[in-house]
DNA sequence: ATCAATTGCGTTATGCTATAACGTGTGCGA
DNA sequence: TCGCACACGTTATAGCATAACGCAATTGAT
């Protein structure tokens, strides 16, 4: 999928999320956007959802945060299955892709005929800086 | 680790989600409860805890619900890393390992010296009755 | 030009998920 | 007996997410 231009909100949204150190909770995106206009969660909440849709965020589900895609370049829809590692500490967030993983997840999943439409790889723990 | 004697609370807790017939958020096991005396949801969190820490009960973050362990014997602490493929139709879960995802996911974290704590791997779609 | 459909937006209200903080009682070893 | 750990109960609060309403701008066909 191509990314349209994005709406003012959408923008103020990525931009918030591209400048963070790391992932952010949505609650979190409206009180840094209070001063441009924000007043209601929803209005994060449905700039999330179409900057989720373009894949140029990613929703990290176990600590119900969002990112920036790390592969600005790329396109994430096309790179199978994304995998990110998060550090419990510091919140530093790196995402990857493991072509093995994605063929071994697939290939149970066709093993059960289950059509998978979203997956989740999400590791949490410690990162080098922070495990010393 | 082995599991100690469940208390009352654990007790009521398990033999509900291993009734389920699917993953149960934490309020609807208590309202599931409430005849038995819960009233309050720390009630429920408490017991899931601990559940959690035994692992025989497992929790699943893209969905903040919670499954008991499908493997009673086994010892889950041992069986590596878990994945489920959960059905967002009819909402039954599906728990598996595979080594090989095991393998990369922890060779990769090894060439990050990152530490890992917790890997979540869940995979939304349809199963096969579903997907039909 | 006009109408209808789509999309984004703002607001209010509500619902769902999770934990903080305080106090009680019980069992158990020092 | 004292101190501690642990389970439990209760109230209150914090944090995450969406429903439902209405308005405005855009688009695209008629
Ligand atoms: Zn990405
Ligand atoms: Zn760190
Ligand atoms: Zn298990
Ligand atoms: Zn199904």
């Amino acid at each position: 999928m191509t990314t349209p231009q994005l709406t003012k909100n959408q923008s103020l949204v990525f931009d918030v999320l591209e400048k963070a150190e790391g992932p952010l909770s949505a609650y979190t995106i409206l009180d840094k956007l209070r001063d441009h206009g924000f007043r209601a969660p929803l209005q994060v909440y449905r700039a999330l959802e179409k900057l989720l849709e373009y894949g140029v965020v990613h929703r990290l589900e176990s600590i119900n945060s969002f990112v920036a895609c790390a592969h600005p370049g790329d396109d994430c829809h096309s790179h199978g299955i994304v995998a990110f590692a998060i550090c419990e500490s510091c919140g530093q967030v790196t995402e990857f892709h493991d072509h093995e993983v994605d063929h071994r997840l697939m290939g149970w999943v066709q093993g059960q005929k289950f059509k998978p439409e979203k997956t989740t790889i999400e590791i949490r723990g410690l990162c080098e800086a922070c495990a010393a």
